[in-house]
RNA sequence: GGGCGGGUGGCGGAAUGGCAGACGCGCAAGACUUAAAAUCUUGUGAGAGCAAUCUCGUGAGGGUUCGAGUCCCUCUCCGCCCACCA
């Protein structure tokens, strides 16, 4: 007999579906349609590591699995190949990114034809395609023109290393999310995404959609939402508006605090106090993110020398500048309620500030003030004419009084900013503006979309703040599209992760000359029905796609507003010592030398078996033997040539047949890949240990219905198997274009089965009894038996718990 | 500090409140072999026993239940995310 060779088989199999085009996907309406996404990968590195194949590999078994159960699935690949991480690459190699990308790109995709996957090559993308980045300026100028793209000088996060400003979203503890290089901060002009502006609908539409609850969790807190009240407190002929989500407290207001950079410290600063708190806003200033962290949140402030009064209450109260007051959030400026706000409370501490209690503890509490802090909600005193409500009551008549009086007014607060989307990095698509002298800034005509990226030899960053597209005059300098004057370009590229809000639609119609997509089609496959990425994305990639897309619909153009209906994220795989798989470590398991050793179909199998799909987990190099040592003997046991037959088992196989269908359909669909793999392993066991006493027509019946449970899982062996054994000379050439197995649950449950006899609830043994057994029988057989008549001896019985087909419990005096 | 997960054999992990440890790795013994590898068979939570069996056992302690890895409370350890957001 032949023995599994899977080098030989593995490649014939995977040029055979390419030639016959098995995965060439198009629109076709009388099946139900699948879109089945991964995160299209940064061809940033030179090799796809095993971590990798652990997102691609679980698609690609759901999208086989999908088109066997009468499915139109769509599969596709692409690259997300502009930004910084292509272009540190091709700086640190010191080529072009264009080659770099190319050469990556190349690799990548021999390693997912390596693996098996089953991608439809004729729908590939790459960002950095004038043809796809056309659109991404063409969407850069759909939100210009609705209002949602705009420039603004604002102190931006810097990164000295990358030498470019990053969004809040791509700074981590104050390190850059890339080069991890401590960020500073730079005043420069800016184009921001009016992200805001769909902050409530981003927020409030995670209701509607299947991700983890994680994730969601994430974006609900990276957008924080709070309902508050604007109120100014009078000094002089100025006011200082500040923001608070607890009204109820204002009269326990005993101090003001004002963000160091806030433009109002200036002008009411004390003349005794100027020097002192100049100091201290300078040396705020000087301050990385790190320092501001390192200390712990030890507050530091000073004394303004300046009063303002609360206008319902009429009282003056001090003004302090201390930077645990952010000028970004609300309006730069706090009232500080010690009695009933932690930070508040540590401050006045620390600088002896009075502290007054405004709220009572409920019953419940012992109020504890003023030794410690109240900040939960309760019963208002020392609150004028509020005194005796709750802080619900209060908050609102508050609000109120304000509104009425011309105070403040009511305000909703994110914590989401804007999103900066300028790059000063030559490796992006450039921001498609044009700036002229009499006109202003004026958007490039469609017509001449897209604005090339030349290709330059000397790209770096030169760190001025200026993008290095600036130094090319060739570029730069222009006509102005309205007057036809002369003019400049924009010379800030964007954000790499706007070519990444919108490639999923670029996938229904990947070749369109005419628009991003064909509308039509994004009727048929929008929106995607599963996406399957790395958590690491959670508030950056997966709110902007979301942003996009409700911009698009609200402009007509498509007909949904959540691009991704379900979203799993896999577990990082790290290397067998439990630290992450890198380069610089030299601890990369790649596809490539497992493969070679194993055969791709073990690998696939691996990466499912090898733990919940969720988890974190370390690549275990003798593990994949396993799954190689079942290959082999589900090999075997195909060509195996039948020694005897009986047929005794057959009742017993045909019913675990049917359950194994059952649970690895339902396995697949839950991503509980690793049960699957594991199911199918017992039943292959149970076929190996029954062999000779099983008729040949069930063992037939159950390796067939075998291979084609594996299909998904293990391409390549199948369909040598599919061939050799099964395969007929219908259309349906491939073991993958069959029909998934189906079940009969009535065959799935045994005639005999097995009961758990319980004395006093601890297990004594079990008996098989036929299915229907009532307890009066069961009762008497097991009183019968001899195992276990011992404990019945002088006892009486005094209650009994049956359950049917699962267990009896008998309680004994 | 806040939020969310999670602690099960030597290891990765299974387990609608119903036989804890499926499946796999590793290990041990045996078969085959001159030998090794591969393969096959058997065993493999701890303790006691020749054995049938018995006792203990899912981070610690308590509770609910005929019955708890699973539900509730207290504590503890680990991981991730957010982190002065008023």
């Amino acid at each position: 007999m032949e023995k599994y060779d899977p080098q030989k088989i593995e490649s014939k199999w995977q040029k055979e579906w390419e030639e016959k085009k098995l995965y060439k996907t198009t629109q076709d309406k009388s099946k139900p349609k699948y879109y089945c996404l991964d995160f299209f990968p940064y061809p940033s590195g030179a090799s796809l590591s095993v971590g990798h194949c652990r997102n691609y590999v679980p698609t690609d078994v759901i999208s086989r699995y999908k088109r066997m159960k009468g499915f139109n699935v769509l599969h596709p690949m692409g690259w997300d190949a502009f930004g910084l991480p292509a272009e540190n690459d091709a700086i640190k190699k010191n080529i072009h990114p264009m080659d770099a990308i190319s050469q990556n790109v190349a690799n990548f995709k021999r390693q997912l034809r390596l693996i098996g996957t089953s991608y439809d090559w004729e729908r590939e993308i790459n960002s950095t395609d004038p043809s796809y980045y056309k659109w991404t300026q063409w969407l850069f100028l759909l939100l210009y023109k609705r209002g949602l793209a705009y420039q603004a000088v604002a102190q931006q996060w810097w990164c000295p290393s990358c030498k470019t400003v990053l969004a809040n979203e791509q700074v981590e503890d104050g390190k850059c999310w890339r080069c991890s290089s401590e960020v500073t901060k730079k005043g420069l002009k800016q184009w921001f995404f009016k992200i805001t502006a769909y902050a409530d609908r981003l927020l409030f539409d995670l209701d509607k959609i299947d991700w983890p609850e994680k994730i969601k969790l994430m974006q609900r807190n990276w957008i924080g939402r709070s309902e508050g009240l604007i109120i100014n407190f009078k000094i002089g002929s100025e006011i200082i508006p500040v923001f608070t989500t607890r009204p109820d407290t204002i009269f326990g207001a005993t101090f003001l605090v004002l963000a160091p950079e806030h433009p109002l410290v200036k002008k009411i600063v004390s003349s005794q106090q100027k020097a002192e708190v100049l100091r201290y806003t300078e040396a705020t200033k000087k301050k990385t993110e790190i320092d501001r962290l390192s200390e712990e949140r030890e507050k530091t402030g000073v004394f303004t020398g300046s009063y303002c009064i609360n206008l319902l209450n009429n009282k003056s109260i001090p003004i302090w500048v201390a930077d645990y007051v952010l000028l970004t959030y609300g309006t730069g400026a706090i009232m500080a309620v010690p009695a009933h706000d932690e930070r508040d409370f540590a401050f006045a501490k620390k600088f002896k500030l009075s502290i007054k209690e405004v709220i009572k503890p409920t019953k419940g509490y012992q109020s504890e003030f003023p030794a410690q802090v109240f900040t939960e909600k309760g019963k208002l005193i020392n609150s004028g004419t509020f005194n005796g409500l709750t802080s619900e009551q209060a908050s609102e008549k508050i609000a109120q009084t304000v509104e009425k009086n011309g105070w403040g007014h009511k305000k909703v607060q994110y914590k989401m900013r804007d999103w900066l989307i300028s790059r000063q990095r030559y490796w992006g698509a450039p921001i498609p503006m044009i700036h002229c002298e009499k006109c202003g800034t004026v958007p490039v005509a469609e017509k001449d979309l897209p604005v090339l990226l030349p290709r330059l030899t000397d790209f770096e960053p030169s760190g001025s703040g200026r993008s290095p597209l600036s130094r090319y005059p060739a570029f730069v300098e222009t006509a102005c599209p309205a007057c036809g004057g002369k003019a400049q370009r924009e010379t800030d590229t964007q954000d790499g992760f706007a070519c990444s809000s919108w490639y999923f639609l670029r996938f229904v119609s990947p070749h369109h000359e005419n628009f991003a997509f064909e509308k039509q089609a994004t009727k048929y496959w929008m929106p995607v029905d599963l996406y399957v990425g790395g958590a690491e994305h959670a508030v950056m990639h997966l709110l902007y796609a979301r942003f996009y897309t409700k911009v698009m619909y609200d402009a007509n153009l498509i007909s949904f507003d959540e691009p991704f209906t379900k979203l799993k994220n896999q577990g990082m795989i790290l290397a067998s010592n439990g630290r992450k798989m890198s380069k610089s470590l030299g601890n990369v398991v790649t596809p490539d030398e497992t493969v070679e050793k194993f055969g791709a179909d073990a690998l696939r199998m691996y990466e499912l078996f090898i733990g919940p799909f969720e988890q974190e987990i370390a690549w275990n190099d003798k593990g994949i033997r396993g799954t190689r040592r079942f290959l082999d003997k589900y090999w075997n046991s195909i060509f195996d040539t039948d020694k005897s037959a009986g047929d005794s088992q057959d009742r017993e196989i045909v019913s675990l047949k049917n359950k194994t269908v059952k649970k690895v359909g339902e396995d697949i669909e839950k991503f509980k890949f690793n049960t699957a793999v594991a199911t199918l392993m017992e039943f292959l066991n149970k076929i190996l240990g029954n062999k000779n006493n099983l008729s040949s027509k069930v063992k037939n019946d159950c390796r067939k219905t075998l291979t084609l449970m594996l299909a998904p899982i293990v391409p390549h062996i199948t369909e040598e198997v599919w061939q050799r054994k099964y395969g007929d000379k219908s259309l349906k050439w491939s073991v993958l274009q069959q029909n998934w197995p189906s079940y009969n649950d009535k065959l799935i449950q045994n005639e005999v089965i097995t009961l758990v006899v319980q004395i006093n609830g601890k297990t004594r043994g079990t008996i098989a009894i036929e299915k229907n057994t009532e307890q009066d029988e069961a009762q008497k057989i097991i009183l019968a038996d001899n195992k276990f008549r011992k404990y019945f001896d002088r006892r009486k019985i005094k209650k009994i718990i049956f359950v049917p087909g699962r267990i009896i419990n008998f309680l004994l005096l």
